[in-house]
DNA sequence: CTGAAAGCGCTAACAT
DNA sequence: ATGTTAGCGCTTTCAG
């Protein structure tokens, strides 16, 4: 009489698989394991019945003490609800999952946080490679970074203390200047984040690049927190002045969405009086107006920094890595000329 | 001569702390757990700046193993970039962090991977409980969780299969209905998903309820995908009708932005021609026109759920909860008086 | 082709 | 007050 009730996952062990063929745990593992012709077909059948028939599954603590390693990776960032973030975390949880990684994800508030959250998973052995997805420009976080013998890559960020996934930050800048600049505008500004933030340094710079190359005056950059509310005050302080740009350019969606909303309130139409070109772009079709916007593959990203990883762990050589998808416009309908008096 | 070199954190064992005081690792052990009072003050002293020297960090993985505790949590959820969900996962999180654990996000497609995700998680071990976001109610799924040892709860969802922390729905649900009475709507709708959500249902039981209670019509009750997408069109079916409604309460967020766009497409007018209420509110404020919303506490009941779960790790009673409190709702513009001709 | 033995780093009875 | 012992479940030489 076999047993009726199913028998629940990851109750069976090892050992009893052995007991019950009559062999010793040494061999199920290996025949479990794969890895090994060496075992009688006969033996190899009735151990693989019965680990079958008992549900059995590796007690995954007992194998990565074993083996140091965890099958886990973790990611480090800063805001779960910036749809930026959670497209690359998306994107890397998929990637992951295909190399046979569980994902942990830590959201952190600030440097302090990221550090004591990094610590948390890389000294307590709890995985086997880290995505970055913060800027992690603090003494603190460098030397924990620097001192760690577990392998990391930023994502969407660059540093000095470790290899990098990022996409061609300059083209995007430089793309969405010559969207603007063929539309007819020659009032452009850059909403940009504080200067920390190595993807905005590199945007804006293609930004400054293109409106130079055609000839326009030096553009107004304004500076803020990266988000909605960001965007919203940044938008704000330049329509303020008296001759304000006509065109900008958000860094990100989030940054996009926040200045179209201050648009709104001073009664300023896009695209009628304002164009906004914006970044990473699914979310924008749903403002109002859509926003045209430069896509950014976020989970590609994500997906690559989980296959570098894989990568070191397995021993290879790390390396840079810059996505080589063209940026591309999506156009919606943020963009238009500009205004007759401009 | 100490060494000049900060010692990396993580690879001291209680080995080398008990060499180098001179005592065993056991004692160590007892020191540095802090539960034993008897312990010399000297040697108690030389092991804890040993261990401070060294930057001890304990072996996660191997006293796991050993005690049986993973000091893991999991969650399952449908979709990172719903920012529904990452605001639960956000409250998880950082309550997952208060009381010690690390926190395993699992993005589940469907039922078919939510069982397999699932499955990877419990029965290797991994964690110490789970939240579940979403739906399970496959056969597969169902019988998963009901055979396993690991102690889960849901969160904004209820089940046959486990514990649960919602909120009032239905009252959300009234309070919708009752804001666009008020307003003077006559013909109202709701946006709701297909059945198998059950939050939806509750939410649509308490709108109908206000509605009867005030002597109005049956509603329509429009169905489809949670989503963006979902909602835009479902909008635009109701909007084809020849009297459709003025008054619409949309089942979340997403939803709502989604029915926003498709009055945009269409030419109507928000809040002139059309009220909406949506629910869960922070982002709408972003939107265009703001969309009026029924706070819902999606990082308390992530909280909560983690608070939940550690009970039942620590082998208390669970019990369903529904978070006290009551919906709120935040007025913001786009809800109006119905237009004149209806 | 299979088994015995050792050990990953830690904790917890139980001795002394 | 501290050490001894045993073992969590698994993998991996090394012998037979």
């Amino acid at each position: 009489m076999t047993q009726i009730q199913p028998t629940p996952p990851g109750r069976a062990t090892l050992k009893d698989i052995a007991r019950a063929v009559g062999v010793d745990v040494s061999t199920v593992s290996k025949v479990l394991n794969d890895g090994v012709i060496s075992v009688r077909e006969s033996t190899r059948q009735a151990i693989i019945d019965e680990a079958a028939r008992v549900n059995y599954r590796p007690h995954a603590l007992a194998r990565n003490l074993r083996t140091q390693r965890t099958g886990a990776l973790g990611i480090l960032l800063p805001d779960l609800t910036n749809p930026v973030y959670a497209a690359t975390v998306r994107g890397a949880m998929r990637q992951a999952e295909l190399a046979g990684y569980v994902m942990l994800v830590a959201e952190v508030a600030d440097e302090r946080t990221s550090a004591a959250a990094y610590l948390k998973l890389v000294s307590e052995r709890r995985i086997d490679g880290l995505i970055i997805a913060v800027t992690a420009e603090s003494k603190e976080m460098i030397d924990a970074i620097q001192g760690s013998p577990v392998p990391h890559v930023f994502v969407n960020r660059r540093s000095t203390v470790g290899r990098s996934v990022t996409v061609d930050d300059q083209a995007s800048g430089r793309l969405a200047a010559r969207t603007l600049i063929e539309a007819g505008h020659k009032r452009l500004a850059f909403i940009g984040s504080s200067p920390e933030l190595d993807t905005s340094q590199r945007r804006r710079a293609g930004f400054v690049e293109a409106c130079e190359a055609a000839g326009l005056p030096p553009v107004v950059a304004a500076v803020g927190p990266v988000s909605r509310r960001g965007g919203f005050d940044a938008l704000n302080r330049l329509l303020s002045e008296p001759t304000h740009p006509t065109g900008v350019f958000a860094f990100n969606m989030l940054v996009g969405i926040g200045a179209a909303a201050a648009a709104r309130v001073r009664g300023v139409r896009v695209p009628q009086d304002l164009s906004i070109v914006t970044l990473d772009g699914d979310d924008a079709i749903f403002t109002s107006p859509p926003l045209t916007a430069i896509a950014t593959p976020l989970g590609e990203m994500g997906a690559r920094a989980v296959v570098e990883l894989d990568a070191m762990i397995h021993g290879r050589e790390p390396q840079d890595v810059v996505i080589d998808i063209p940026p591309q416009l999506i156009v919606r309908e943020s963009v238009g000329p500009p205004p007759p008096e401009a």
